[in-house]
DNA sequence: ATATAAATGATAATTATTATCAATTATAAT
DNA sequence: ATTATAATTGATAATAATTATCATTTATAT
């Protein structure tokens, strides 16, 4: 599990400096167990670091994404939402196209498929997004009402 | 394969008018070989409709992918990309991270966990969206230089 | 030919994201 | 503890994608 100090140490080990508001990121990121916007992470950021600017949050972003420590989602048109990677597994979802709800998905078995289609392509493949849509239990009522 | 006029009867069969707009359209998105953002198709579209709305692009792409006519590709951090749908084929792919050539993938083996995440999931699934990320080769040198 | 609802396009409004740049600060070296 | 340095920050502006409004036009059924 990651931490915020292990992020912190993580970091430090790249070369960027460790500053109030990257700690308060970290903090943020993660203790959370929902998927976070920019904005909504700005937001949780806010209580620790008042001052803390939004750019701030997109660029601390952008760092972890870089080096792999959270993973993107695609869940709504518009903007992307981030989650703390856990080791070794993988993270994919399941989004309900009416309401929203997010279901995830730990085993996709791709790899073998990642690794066949490297040789392939000659691409260097080094990872994968992966999503489901479709309408969620309480929609599909709705829906048939 | 689907034509313009293939398109067009769907369309009209759903309840939409078929204006010239949608007409060139149609005629873009069917000849198109390569993945097209709203706004290159916009500029296709304009050789043939010059005083067509951007707008009118956006609105069109909507209807389409709503009815699964077209798929959706997140290349770029920010815009979206949209091809015709193939018959009963999977269409997703390899991106390049750096220089953003694309590779297609036209079989995931995704169906049969589909089906095993809608029961255990409660959703109903309709479709899914997978994107590998790597290097391609030539981007694979020029990182080893 | 006419009625009607749908579609269009000009335009403005929203949003998300990125770029600039002067002021601040973490860190390592002294 | 001071100091030097480059990285970081945040205020602000700039870009860019997408969506909303609304008066005008038009496809289609009658
Ligand atoms: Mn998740
Ligand atoms: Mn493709
Ligand atoms: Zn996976
Ligand atoms: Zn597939």
């Amino acid at each position: 599990m990651m931490t915020e100090k292990r992020l912190a140490t993580f970091l430090r080990r790249e070369g960027y400096k460790i500053t109030p508001q990257r700690r308060a990121i970290l903090k943020a990121v993660a203790g959370a167990h929902d998927h976070l916007t920019p904005a909504a992470l700005y937001e949780r950021v806010q209580q620790a670091q008042p001052h803390i600017g939004l750019v701030t949050i997109y660029r601390t972003i952008q760092i972890l994404e870089a080096l792999g420590l959270i993973c993107e989602m695609h869940a709504e048109r518009t903007s992307r939402s981030y989650l703390l990677k856990r080791a070794s597994e993988h993270h994919h979802h399941i989004i309900c196209s009416s309401c929203g709800t997010v279901a995830d998905v730990t085993h996709c078995g791709l790899d073998s498929l990642q690794q066949q289609l490297a040789k392939e392509t000659g691409f260097e493949i080094d990872g994968h997004l992966l999503e489901f849509f479709g309408y969620c239990r309480h929609c599909q009522r709705l829906k048939s009402e």
